[in-house]
RNA sequence: GCCGAAGUGGCGGAAUUGGUAGACGCGCUAGAUUCAGGAUCUAGUGGAGGUUUUUCUCCGUACGGGUUCGAGUCCCGUCUUCGGCACCA
């Protein structure tokens, strides 16, 4: 150990010792209990910046203190090596993307080692390898034979100009990235996941997993899931030998329905009006709202068409209506203006009757001129032999009437989607399929996996995707026939592999099937996942929804792949969030250039708790230099005293026995920062304090003082270690103990050690703090408040007044009530 | 509009189940050390006021009420900021 801390030199040191005795291996021990620490891997975008450094920190920690707990920790890392930046790369740079990302790969895994982060390094899993995707393509094929996945039409954003498909993103204001023409939608085939089969799972499994999640993740995720339950409800249209079905959640109110609204882009609607004089209207207003899809305003357009209320028989008008979302219930709805706000704006703009079916006393009005639609519970008026009902009851009665005329069902509804693989571009995964004149859709066969992406395709992002230029690709025969057949050119979404990817780090070498089935069963589920809440919906659902398909595939046998999530803040410069835009990025190169990792680890851990945004601020890193500084200094003094290992049967003086109070103080509350709420910035601040205590100790070389000194170095630098693990190594070394810190069974705290002989407490008059008394650890009230009323200070306050109360509660205070 | 989170010194942030508000760090002030600066060490640091020695008083956790011996913490209402969803029938 060197006089002067030199951050560089001890990193690498113990970086490369770490690497070479393989102390962070993934390894399966049955005798110990086992820890999967996940952090989300990062797409190789370039290099990594101070978000991924705080996640990797957090993660890093918890899976540090859990190896020196006892538990045999697997903490891996990889890369989520497909998407469209290196396309775009691509297109720009002309750089292939395989090049573009694998460069990229490499410089973040030299950055990402270069923190120290105790990954094994052996088991990196990176999705864009055939040997990754292959898998996935399998797992796919049996998926489709399973129908779990399948084929329709789906509107994607469409550049006529650069004859191409564009993501979301890729849309600017409504024209096109790269060539700045106007966007139109397009209809395609396309692959979905049956998602949606699965949302009552979804959401029934949020019971496993309530209390280690945040609970505004479940909160979103239900939300997206959107369920409701309601009834399908036939309306049958006059004249025409048609049915307008509608998706309600309120069957009660339907006595109340004065007019009905189809989605302007509904295909039924064109049917209906065809040949009528409203033909043309229609067809405009449908067109205008194609263009525009953004609503300002509710629009319709009376369509011509009447349908019959089931419940009463009353002849009511269908509008086209641009509020009506096709993909939601069945595109159609029953309209109740005087129970539904939206419907009671439509029908006040185009002056259709409203009819009050629900009584609430005093906010029914007596002339039922409402002026806002009312939405709550209450008792059925209007509504035939249903009259005064309950209108929840009401709800039920009616469906089940409806229900046995065979005009009505109780149904449940999601807001959730199937989710749609398909994607029209070059780098992510093949879709393992062959179009075959004769035979259809089929697989492409087991043994022929995977389907690998050609080297050679043309990235220019015009000419529609890139796959579909490449002939050699295309064109195959059919597994089944043997005949000419076409390979389908679209891609996975990459969240596909995001999905599973924490399976495949079980067994990442594994040659023979996606992964060891017994090593899942060790290791899953994930113990502790720490990301972004970016992520909050889709990744961490499709992860979920993922994990229920595989187990129903016979893959695993587990419902939910995280136990617990720990989503952390957003990295904030200046009050914004770091982006080049804005120019406010701090790079990471450069605080570990300068600081070292060690510090960059700290400051990012101390500067705010987990999961709240963090303020990067400069001299916060300085603060944390200075305090590793101060550690170092205070043990390198102190080095040879930790050597000798005194021992004495108790400690006697009042200094020593403070000091060896703190350090057990210190593990306590180090060891429950940690374990309990991961508020790893007061686990930080209570190494400070003893830090400052060891400075402040007056040192006289006693036997009893190397005791003290030498217990509290050493605890300091054990806890040290899972926050800034190279110093901590080196400083181990430093006192004379065998490396590795990193390997040392965590300190335990004496009990005896915490207990005080005489306490602190406060007495207060009316709630104000007058004075402090010191009582024996295990005096009586009475004791206690004899004392508190004894002080001469407290005398003074109460001093003829009428003491009404004393209020004593043990080892904190004394409160006197007085008039 | 709906759902969620959060409002505490000059700043980042502490404060177990209601029990001494402001731990720890940054910044600032003063002193020691130094030729000087930096670094380091020591002390102080919520605001206002009275003493002008050590002490004392009042006010303070977005705002207004309430419960309680006691509220940053619990209850009711209001405001502000941020995040998500956005006509989900």
């Amino acid at each position: 150990m060197e006089e002067r801390y030199n951050p560089h030199k001890i990193e690498l040191k113990w970086q490369e010792r770490w690497e070479e005795n393989k102390i962070f291996k993934t390894k399966i021990e049955k005798d110990k209990p086992k820890f999967y620490e996940l952090e989300m891997f990062p797409y190789p975008s370039g290099k990594i910046h101070m978000g991924h450094v705080r996640n990797y920190s957090i993660g890093d920690v918890i899976a540090r203190y859990k190896r020196m707990k006892g538990y045999n920790v697997m903490h891996p890392m990889g890369f989520d090596a497909f998407g469209m930046p290196a396309e775009n790369a691509a297109i720009e740079h002309n750089l292939h993307p395989e090049t573009w990302t694998r460069e990229n790969i490499t410089t973040m895994t030299k950055q990402l080692k270069r923190m120290g982060f105790s990954y094994d390094w052996d088991d990196v899993v990176i999705t864009s390898d055939p040997e990754y995707y292959r898998w996935e393509q399998k797992l796919f094929i049996e998926m489709l034979k399973k129908n779990m996945v399948y084929r329709k039409k789906a509107e994607v954003n469409y550049c006529p100009n650069c004859q191409t498909v564009l993501a979301n993103e890729q849309v600017i204001d409504g024209r096109c990235w790269r060539c700045g023409g106007e966007v139109t939608k397009k209809e395609i085939d396309e692959w979905f996941f049956r998602i949606t089969d699965y949302a009552e799972q979804l959401l029934k499994d949020m019971e496993q997993i309530r209390g280690g999640w945040p609970e505004r993740v479940l909160i979103q995720q239900r939300n997206w899931i959107g369920k409701s339950v309601g009834a399908k409800v036939k309306f049958k249209v006059f004249g025409k030998n048609e049915v307008l079905e509608v998706f309600t959640t309120r069957p009660d109110t339907l006595f109340g329905a004065t007019f009905m609204c189809i989605a302007p882009d509904h295909p039924l609607l064109k049917k209906l009006v065809k040949g009528s004089s409203y033909e043309e209207r229609v067809r405009r207003f449908t067109e205008k709202f194609l263009k525009t899809k953004d609503i300002k305003e509710k629009e319709g357009v009376f369509t011509g068409i009447y349908a019959e209320n089931p419940v009463n028989g009353e002849k009511i008008p269908l509008y086209a209506a641009n509020f009506v979302l096709l993909e939601y219930g069945t595109g159609i709805i029953m309209s109740v203006p005087a129970h539904d706000q939206r419907d009671f704006e439509f029908a006040k703009k185009y002056n259709l009757p409203l009819k009050v079916v629900i009584y609430k006393e005093g906010v029914i009005p007596k002339d039922g001129k409402l002026m806002e639609a009312y939405e709550g519970e209450g008792i059925l008026i209007n509504s035939g032999q249903f009259n005064d009902l309950p209108s929840e009851q009401g709800k039920w009665e009616i469906t089940k009437w409806l229900q046995e005329k065979g005009l009505a069902e109780k149904t449940v509804n999601y807001a959730l989607r199937d989710w749609n693989v398909s994607r029209q571009r070059y780098w992510g995964a093949p879709i393992p399929v062959v179009y075959c004149k004769r035979c259809g859709i089929v697989p492409v066969k087991e043994e022929d996996l995977p389907v690998k992406l050609p080297e050679d395709a043309p990235l220019t992002g015009e000419g529609g995707s890139p796959l579909k230029r490449v002939e050699s690709f295309v064109k195959t025969r059919c597994p089944k026939c043997g005949g000419e057949a076409e390979r389908e050119t679209d891609t996975f979404d990459t969240f596909v592999e995001s999905s599973w990817y924490f399976l495949r780090y079980v067994s990442p070498h594994e040659k023979d099937k996606a992964f060891d089935k017994e090593k899942a069963k060790y290791w899953m589920p994930v113990d502790q996942y720490v990301g972004g809440i970016e992520h909050a919906i889709m990744h961490l659902l499709y992860a979920r929804y993922f994990t229920k398909v595989l187990r129903d595939l016979k893959y695993i046998d587990i419902d939910e792949p995280f136990k617990r999530l720990l989503t952390q803040g957003m990295v904030i410069k200046d009050g914004a969030k770091m982006s080049k835009s804005k120019g406010n990025i701090v790079d990471p190169d450069y605080i570990v250039e300068k600081y070292g990792a060690d510090t960059s680890r700290l400051f990012i851990l101390f500067a705010a708790p987990p999961e709240k945004d963090l303020d990067w601020s400069d001299k916060g890193v300085e603060g944390s230099y200075r305090f590793l500084n101060r550690v170092w200094r205070i043990v390198y003094r102190y080095k040879d005293v930790c050597k000798s290992k005194g021992r004495v049967a108790e400690l006697k003086e009042e200094k020593s026995r403070r000091l060896h109070y703190l350090t057990h103080f210190t593990i306590k509350h180090v060891t429950e920062d940690i374990e309990k709420r991961y508020h790893f910035n007061t686990a930080i601040a209570r190494l400070m304090e003893l830090t400052n205590a060891i400075y402040e100790y007056n040192y006289e070389g006693k036997e009893e003082d190397k005791v003290a000194i030498g217990e509290a170095i050493r605890t300091l630098v054990m806890l040290l270690s899972v926050f800034a693990p190279h110093i901590a190594e080196e400083m181990w070394e430093g006192i004379g103990e065998k490396p590795f810190v990193s390997d040392q069974c965590w300190p335990e705290y004496d009990e005896k050690a915490l207990v005080k002989e005489t306490i602190k407490m406060a007495v207060t008059v009316n709630g104000k703090v007058r004075d402090e008394i010191e009582v024996e650890k295990d005096a009586t009230e009475e004791k206690i408040r004899e004392l508190a009323l004894n002080s001469t200070r407290i005398q003074k306050y109460i001093q003829g007044k009428e003491l009404k109360k004393v209020v004593v509660v043990k080892h904190r205070l004394v409160n006197m009530v007085v008039r």
